[in-house]
DNA sequence: CGTGTCCTTGAGTGGCTTCAATCAGTGTGG
DNA sequence: CCACACTGATTGAAGCCACTCAAGGACACG
């Protein structure tokens, strides 16, 4: 739990959140938040219980919901910048560390109140909260509708293109591309739907088939976006 | 296209986004605001493209996501008092009317610079926001882990329950209920990433178990709504 | 009475799951 | 150093649920 921590020098400064805020706020907002470390695998939950809320870092985050019989579906990722709580209600979620995972954690009722105080904060919040929802119905859309195989290559685009951001960001993406996966084959199921064994078969495929090696474990190497992008039926021409 | 209601005897007067609005402003909303109805099927992409939001007033309306080949998913379905439009950004939904709609309809602009200029307004918009989330990530549950008898009994309780909301809401809900379902079988496959076929036999064994009955066509009267809600692995109880 | 749409029902198929075995990688203790 | 256990991933074989294809019924409309 480090607190002195600049956030002006914040690796998420410009993507998360705190985008919105004046140098003066920045400094207010500096004073009620600290960092923390989780190592992979820590559940989140307290986070919530214990009216916390907490700007991602680094490292990758899961939401999941689950039914009484055990049944479970991932219903988010959060990568770097993305904003992890629930305000103004419930929730239901749980949240863990899917990889080591550092978090910008601050109070719930002070943050609340921030967004009362600076328009701006809640303006920024509204709106990443809208693109929630389109990505959360995208997500319906491909479990609905998409075959195990364009699941699975849309969700090695999707990693693809959330990792990348911040590393490097080129204009026009590389054709090719190298990177580790943030989840286990179990955690690429509950995210997409499906049972291990057909995700770790989709893979198979898509290494069969040249669009992708998978030199070790969970290192991919990108051979063919294009055609990646093809067999996911990807529509967000390169964001 | 009718000017001149009252905003203040507006039948969703109490539950959409102007409950936030105070009399003033009630008033003020009620001069850029206009009523329209439509017929069940139209499109009402419309009302995005012309840079117009809406408040449903009766009716539902279906927003859909397709793929190019023609796949496509309706990732929500607007009940009367629900918000009809995407503001600060795209959006990319196809909208239409499951029913028969009558629509509150307001300018984009106008709107959005009401919620700047209310912080009431942008307040519940975000809640409501925040509301669709929860509500969207249930549906992802629903999608990815659900078998078709349950996401079929999910359907008919969640229209049931929304579509009582409003004309009778007894503290304890009855234990049985009669109504007609807004959604085709077509469109109640689409919701439920099934295929038409399915659906109808599910709800024809929904039928034959006596956990429903239906009378005729589109009119179901709930027998059994414990054992409904059973199969639906429902969560929230009775909300 | 014919035509169209919507819904139901049946038969057969296929894709994903389920069950099960094997393999690779890692850590542990003798 | 190696045997062993354990976890995560892969692969194979069999089964099932929802899909596909197809036919027929119910009802509204001209």
């Amino acid at each position: 739990m480090a607190r002195g921590n600049l956030c002006s020098q914040c690796a998420v400064r410009g993507s998360a959140l705190c985008c919105a805020l004046s140098p003066e706020q920045l400094a207010a907002f500096n004073r009620i938040s600290y960092r923390k470390h989780y190592p992979a695998g820590r559940l989140l939950s307290h986070i919530d219980q214990e009216d916390r809320f907490a700007n991602v870092i680094s490292g990758v985050v899961k939401l999941t919901k689950a039914l009484p019989d055990g049944r479970q579906q991932i219903v988010e990722l959060l990568f770097p910048s993305d904003f992890l709580g629930r305000p103004f209600g419930a929730g239901g979620y749980a949240a863990e560390a899917a990889s080591a995972v550092e978090l910008c954690c601050f109070g719930r009722r002070q943050f609340e109140n921030l967004m009362h105080e600076w328009p701006g904060l809640k303006q920024i919040f509204l709106e990443r909260t809208l693109d929630e929802i389109d990505a959360a119905r995208e997500w319906m859309l491909l479990l609905a509708r998409k075959s195990a195989s364009e699941k699975v290559a849309a969700l090695v685009l999707l990693i693809l293109r959330r990792m990348q951001v911040g590393c490097d960001a080129p204009t026009a993406g590389p054709r090719t591309a190298r990177f580790d996966l943030p989840l286990s084959r179990s955690e690429m199921a509950d995210y997409l739907g499906l049972r291990i064994e057909t995700v770790s078969r989709q893979l198979a495929r898509l290494r069969k088939t040249g669009v992708i090696e998978i030199p070790q474990g969970r290192t991919v190497v990108v051979r063919d976006l294009a055609a990646l992008e093809r067999m996911a039926c990807d529509l967000t021409p390169g964001r």
